[in-house]
DNA sequence: TGCAATT
């Protein structure tokens, strides 16, 4: 066996094997965040202009109102638990809910986390917001108290200008009452708008009066009149989606998935010299079940492949490793290991991934990774527990 | 050169 990892490492780096554009573009992408700390940036798959309308402060009232925080733009299969986990790296949680669509179960994007301290929310909203996870840029910010006065409160406005931005957009109807959230949708090809946005008010009252307001008229400097009115519940649409969606090849979801796929053969290919493994895009497992060969590698530890992550700093903690491996692929653990008594890390740390193809990509790239004034050193986890 | 577990 001569092949080994590092050796796919070697290739990714050195630009010889065609998925270095893409590992690249993680990289820097990471970086960014890492160096500049949390963005506003566009979000994936489905386009969109930035988003950093609301909430740099807790809303009045409430005992949650300054513990209370709503997560947005979560990536489709990441649960609960990984909600939590994520959340609980920053401090003490008092109770997280990942909202799902009730008919079919699965996850809506979105969620809330309830910490026992403000200062932990705040401390959340500077550090999460804007997190990269697989390709989505996820937001985090004070929840609005419950009520049925917000419900219901977003419009759909279509006839823009193609010149027209997001925050023209919210000068336009920031006179009918306090916006949470704007969007103007992109063409996922050209990045140019396609005259096409949301724009949700606080209160359903001000998206009444704003479409008494707006519905037919020309926006200053138009040639064209603008329509405005209520947008599709997105609870309804899932479940359409979803069950359209089997029914109907792939599409174009977010850019290059033919691509991507294609790099994900050609690695399972060299992964499968290195370690004899496929991935669950490899057509060899015929009765659907892992080989038990797998059970003994590196890093496999029951469910997901566990990453052992050395010569981190001693303040480092789960949310710059959440940072580092979000990217990748599906997260489902962080863990800093700490000095019991100092608190401070013993210099490294392990992160659990779902998927193995996506895991050894995350190695391939993070490992001689610069952070700070170290060099990181990233493996699948080894057994040293009885060390000879 | 280092691979946890006060859940």
């Amino acid at each position: 066996m001569a092949v080994r990892l590092c050796d796919v490492a070697s290739l990714l780096r050195s630009g010889s094997w065609s998925a270095e554009p893409w590992s690249g573009q993680v990289i820097a992408a990471m970086e960014t965040q890492l160096s500049n700390g949390p963005n506003c940036t566009s979000n994936g798959p489905n386009s969109i202009s930035n988003n950093c309308t609301s909430s740099a402060e807790p809303p009045d009232g409430g005992e949650d109102s300054k513990t209370n925080l709503i997560v947005n733009y979560l990536p489709q299969n990441m649960t609960q638990e990984e909600l939590k986990s994520l959340f609980g790296s920053i401090g003490e949680i008092e109770s997280c809910k990942l909202v799902r669509d009730k008919i079919t179960g699965q996850s809506l994007g979105y969620g809330f986390v309830n910490y026992v301290e403000p200062k932990d929310a705040e401390k959340a909203i500077n550090t999460l917001n804007g997190l990269r996870l697989q390709t989505k840029t996820i937001k985090v910010s004070y929840a609005r108290p419950s009520s049925a006065s917000i419900r219901d409160a977003n419009l759909y406005v279509s006839g823009l200008p193609k010149t027209m931005t997001q925050k023209e957009l919210e000068q336009l109807f920031s006179q009918y009452g306090r916006i949470i959230t704007s969007r103007i949708l992109l063409d996922q090809v050209t990045g140019v708008s396609r005259g096409v946005g949301f724009i949700r008010f606080d209160r359903r009252v001000e998206a009444e009066e704003a479409i008494k307001g707006q519905n037919g008229q020309k926006p200053p400097g138009a040639t064209e009149p603008i329509t405005v009115k209520f947008a599709n519940n997105p609870s309804q649409k899932s479940s359409q989606a979803l069950l359209s969606h089997l029914y109907q090849s792939p599409g174009r979801r977010y850019p290059g998935p033919l691509a991507q796929q294609a790099q994900r053969f050609r690695l399972d290919n060299l992964l499968n010299m290195a370690y004899g493994v496929k991935s669950r895009f490899s057509p060899v497992n015929i009765d659907g079940v892992t080989s038990l060969a797998g059970m003994n590698l590196p890093g496999h530890a029951g469910a997901g492949w566990c990453i052992f992550v050395y010569n981190l700093a001693p303040d480092a903690d789960e949310s710059v490793l959440w940072q580092m491996f979000g990217p990748f692929g599906a997260v489902t653990n962080v863990k800093v290991i700490r000095d019991f008594n100092t608190n401070k890390c013993k210099g490294f740390g392990f992160v659990t991934m779902t998927n193995y193809d996506e895991a050894a990509v995350a190695i391939a790239s993070l490992n001689g990774y610069r952070l700070g004034d170290r060099v990181l050193q990233v493996s699948f986890k080894t057994n040293k527990t009885h060390k000879a």
